[in-house]
DNA sequence: TGAAAAATAGGGGAATACCCCTAGACGGTC
DNA sequence: GACCGTCTAGGGGTATTCCCCTATTTTTCA
């Protein structure tokens, strides 16, 4: 029994090129749609898994993924999307997508992830799935080397304490701490901790 | 030709364990070691994976799949652990692995993992892939809801804006941005602004 | 063993964050 | 119409950060 697939996906070029690939591939497109409302309205218990795109003239991806969720949970949903940003695809996920195509790819990665997809696993397209998975660009990321006590005095930033808290925690004056708290500033080109936090988050040294 | 594959974990009963199920399935162990350092000794530029345990009696994972990237860019890495955080698996992906396995998980999981890295792609443990691609524990964890603006200051702050900043820069008033800052450390359970952003970042909201 | 890097600690001062309080304006909703 | 949440903005005070400067001790590594 072929697998049935609804298209969400507000250029109909797109709803078209997707579906005679996927009837191509031996799979039956059981509904298409142009916007969120509509989408939902086509949708029926008999669906197997939904392409959909993040951005929709009345909403997106997520909204739709979550609204799908609460009326049939056991239907499968794939993101089909250009690339922005990794929180979009995280939030995909959040809200009950299994996978997530960009648009560049070609037929055989959707093919690869509606089949991972189908069967109990998430993927994610190969050219975003380190990006999405590590949260940032990794690759030049990691010039910046910090000692063990600013490694541990950042990490105890991250988690709120003040200069003072920190001296006491690690029986250390004020002085130091703010002494080393300087130093990442300069070592990280932050302009104050909250930026700091921000850029040690990206540069994944906590 | 069958692949060749190094293993490296601690414990011996896990590495004969592993040892047998690759042999059985047709692939090749080229060398084991329990330990980080005779693990980069037996490294040879014929091998095609490593699978990697994270704790280590002389290091950890992470050390190591940096290391091997380093000498022999073309070896792939695999984690295999039990699960402690998805922090660990993000730097196992940050420092080059391309999959990650749980111990737990049965002979299925493994091979599927490998097929999936050795065709070039990231594949992590489907126990785990959820938790580590949306960064959190999803369910109860979007209750969360900032407001247009609190979202906006929230993204200067994280660049390091001070609140006169911010103001200036959205024609606001210091006490109007101080006002969503607090709004922002009582929705967030933050204690300072630091605290904030990394409380954002575990919950997505940057 | 000698130099470099890291960790320690201080003085002093301007800027900012953080906390308490109040309060009007505006949009949506029951 | 009354309520709620958001956005706006103020007064005032304490705590903390952030910046300049110096300086000793400890650790690391070549």
């Amino acid at each position: 029994m072929s697998l049935k697939i609804g298209i969400l996906d507000d250029h109909p070029v797109v709803v078209e090129g997707v579906r005679s690939l996927l009837e191509r591939n031996g799979f039956q497109v059981l509904w298409t749609a142009q916007d969120l409302r509509s989408a939902l309205n086509n949708l029926r218990a008999d669906t197997d898994l939904v392409l959909t795109d993040i951005q929709l003239p009345d909403g997106d991806g997520m909204q739709f993924c979550k609204e799908v969720k609460k009326r049939f949970p056991h239907v499968l949903l794939i993101g089909f999307s250009s690339f922005h940003d990794g929180s979009f695809v995280r939030n995909m996920f959040r809200n009950g997508a299994s996978g997530y195509v960009l648009k560049e790819s070609g037929e055989e990665v959707l093919l690869h992830v509606i089949t991972e997809v189908v069967q109990g696993r998430n993927a994610i397209d190969p050219k975003i799935s380190e990006y999405v998975i590590t949260g940032g660009p990794g690759a030049e990321t990691n010039r910046i080397v910090l000692t063990r006590r600013e490694k541990e005095i950042l990490q105890l930033l991250a988690d709120g304490l003040s200069s003072k808290e920190i001296g006491d925690k690690l029986f250390l004056s004020v002085k130091t701490v703010e002494a080393h708290r300087t130093n990442m500033l300069l070592k990280l080109d932050a302009s104050n901790v909250a930026h700091l936090i921000k850029i040690a988050y990206e540069k994944a040294l906590i």
